[in-house]
DNA sequence: GCCCAGGGGGCTC
DNA sequence: GAGCCCCATGGG
């Protein structure tokens, strides 16, 4: 299939699905720190235990890069029970917090000024941050032009023969910007739409895909357990 | 009670 | 470098 044609069909599957979900307004956070708390809480886990976890950082006044630099990890630990494997989540926490204070004063602008492949090899550098959520960081609380892959995207569009289901990170990655514009909304909001679509279509004991809107796309014949 | 969720790291071979 | 296992809570 040639390049021009992949990317019409991209865009395709794009229109039907905001067709279909609408507007995801993500990332669900008020700041560009949140996103980052968000991003590493929400690893492995779904979006509803995340919010409880933020909220109670939140209510302890703790939402931010200088207070939980200096915050004991065990009451870290406490705050962010809701959202799942507290202990190295707060860890995790603890790390970025560090990255982000020790390398820019704590200042997020100063750091997403930094040039984006320089940014994210420093991001993944930090322990307990891999691909997914330092493209997510880049992407939803630095607006940068980078495409989050998910484990939903490569099951969605392997199915859909875009890609292969053992395609690495990098390469699935590749294919979508390089068949997509280049543009910090769409991908923003694609992603997001391939999450909706992974959650409400292509996963639980009950896969809905008898109501899944590119079920008519799927190459796969027979039964439609994973879409 | 059981399965799964918006990953990543460490270990083994 | 591929294949496992672990992390831990909460909703359906």
């Amino acid at each position: 299939m040639d390049s021009e044609k992949i990317a019409d069909q991209l865009l395709e599957i794009y229109g039907l699905l905001f067709e279909k979900f609408g507007d995801q307004h993500w990332w669900p956070a008020k700041t560009q720190f949140e996103v980052i708390v968000g991003a590493v809480l929400t690893q492995f886990i779904s979006w509803s235990n995340v919010v409880k976890a933020i909220d109670n950082l939140k209510k302890s006044n703790l939402l931010d890069a200088g207070k939980l630099y200096e915050c004991d990890i065990e009451i870290i630990k406490e705050l962010i029970k809701p959202a799942g494997f507290f202990n190295r989540k707060a860890v995790i926490l603890k790390s970025v917090v560090a990255f982000v204070v020790e390398e820019f004063e704590g200042n997020l602008d100063k750091m997403f000024k930094t040039p984006l492949g320089v940014l994210r090899e420093m991001l993944l550098k930090v322990r307990g941050i891999g691909p997914e959520t330092a493209d997510s960081i880049l992407l939803y609380a630095g607006y940068k032009k980078i495409f989050v892959v998910d484990a939903y995207t490569v099951r969605i569009f392997s199915r859909l023969g875009f890609i292969k289901n053992d395609e690495k990170y990098h390469d699935v990655q590749a294919f979508f910007m390089k068949h997509l514009p280049e543009e910090v909304d769409l991908y923003n909001q694609f992603h997001a739409l391939i999450v909706k679509l992974g959650s409400d279509c292509c996963s639980g004991k009950k896969p809905k895909c008898a109501s899944c809107v590119l079920k008519s796309r799927c190459n796969e014949t027979g039964s439609h357990n994973e879409c």
